[in-house]
DNA sequence: TGACGTGTCAAACGTTTGTTTGAATTATCT
DNA sequence: AGATAATTCAAACAAACGTTTGACACGTCA
């Protein structure tokens, strides 16, 4: 890998310079959306000229999708589909580890903490990326998420509980995250969520779903 | 109400003209979001001028605080907070109001569908407008909640588990629209969520919260 | 060395934005 | 009717945006 003098500009290789701006416009779109987004901006933290968007990848609305798919695969390559849980454990260990595993997954705060907030963007303003995102990444999470609670509800997996079930536990997870403008001002001095507090939110949410979901009366059909 | 006629502008009076613009901005800062949306476009919808905006409200931004205020007391005015439930009536039946209450503000579909949208953004990209809304529409909101919440659990108001399980039901509620996108995707078919399909979400919650809440492992502390 | 292609740079371009302006129009009151 | 304040209008404003441009720096091969 080659530094870069920034007084003597000039040498740094097309795929660096790329890979910077890709990292870049992922956080520049993530905090601002993609409207409110500049160029200018990208280019200031990337530490290139105003002229290397367009030059590398032709324009803006390029660069987003770029971006886009980019995240998508920094994602799946950071957190694999599959959880570490074994198939001999109860269904509610598994139900815990799923929501522990999902919550981990939201709260992301490494480096590239932006993927999670660019897919928040995307469910209000859904563009052409999301379909392949669901498909691909979001159907075979649900489909896990319904195995493990037909068997903690002893239903057929097709059953509409089971769906209206599923939805209520990741609705729980991922709200914290979705409202976090709410929430942090309902709270100004709620606790960080480090790890010790997404373990928590974990058990809390796992214990509220299970108790719910062992005790719900009765279906009606 | 009074026909504007394009060619002979004029009679319309302050308050009719602020209203049709409150509407027109609505419509628009949904759609669009508080950037992409346009003045020209809000003026040319309201059929005023595009001066008009600064005229009745100082500038682009006070009009979008504007609309949030106008949109969140339109919402409120149409599905109340607690409606037909005595203060006597059990908590279940509270909590019941509550959720197919907040349903109906979050789905409402009339021609002022843009509530929620607006709100929707708002969560994810939070203006200054956000901070008074939390303080006057929203605590009030979440106070109520948590008074019916610690009726169920038997728990003291400001117990950490009331505002756990009162973030839980309330995640509940906003999840089916705020992940539509997805939602909608993984379910091309859903069921559309008319009066009744309303009715049978708030059941599902209520229920499921309901059992929840009742048979959840004792607090550690 | 010299010519060529690649990548970077500051400057400027044309467009769109929110906002301002001053005249024109309307309503209200004496 | 005439005067005054309120409201609307077309036009223009400065600023910010994405994009384009032409010159310049550097590595490479003849």
């Amino acid at each position: 890998m080659k530094l870069k003098t920034p007084a003597g500009p000039g040498a740094a290789s097309h795929a660096e310079t790329r890979r910077q701006l890709l990292e870049a416009a992922g956080e520049v779109f993530a905090e601002s959306g993609y409207r409110e987004a500049t160029v200018r901006e990208i280019c200031r933290r990337a530490g290139a000229n105003i002229a290397s968007v367009n030059y590398h990848f032709g324009g803006k609305e390029t660069l987003y999708a770029e971006v886009l798919r980019y995240a998508h695969s920094k994602a799946l390559e950071k957190h694999p589909l599959l959880p570490d849980v074994g198939t001999d454990a109860t269904p509610e260990k598994k139900l815990r580890a799923f929501v522990h595993s999902l919550l981990l997954r939201i709260f992301d705060q490494g480096p590239t903490a932006w993927h999670g907030k660019l897919m928040s963007r995307e469910m209000i303003e859904p563009s052409a990326a999301l379909d392949s995102l669901v498909e691909e990444r979001m159907r075979p999470m649900a489909g896990q998420l319904w195995q493990i609670v037909a068997e903690i509800l002893d239903c057929p997996l097709n059953h509409e509980r089971v769906r209206h079930c599923a939805f209520s536990v990741v609705s729980q997870c991922v709200f914290y995250h979705h409202c976090r403008a709410v929430v942090s001002r309902l709270f100004p001095k709620q606790e960080a969520l480090d790890a010790a507090g997404i373990e928590r939110l974990a058990d809390h949410i796992t214990n509220f779903s299970l108790a719910a979901m062992k005790h719900m009366p009765a279906a009606k059909r």
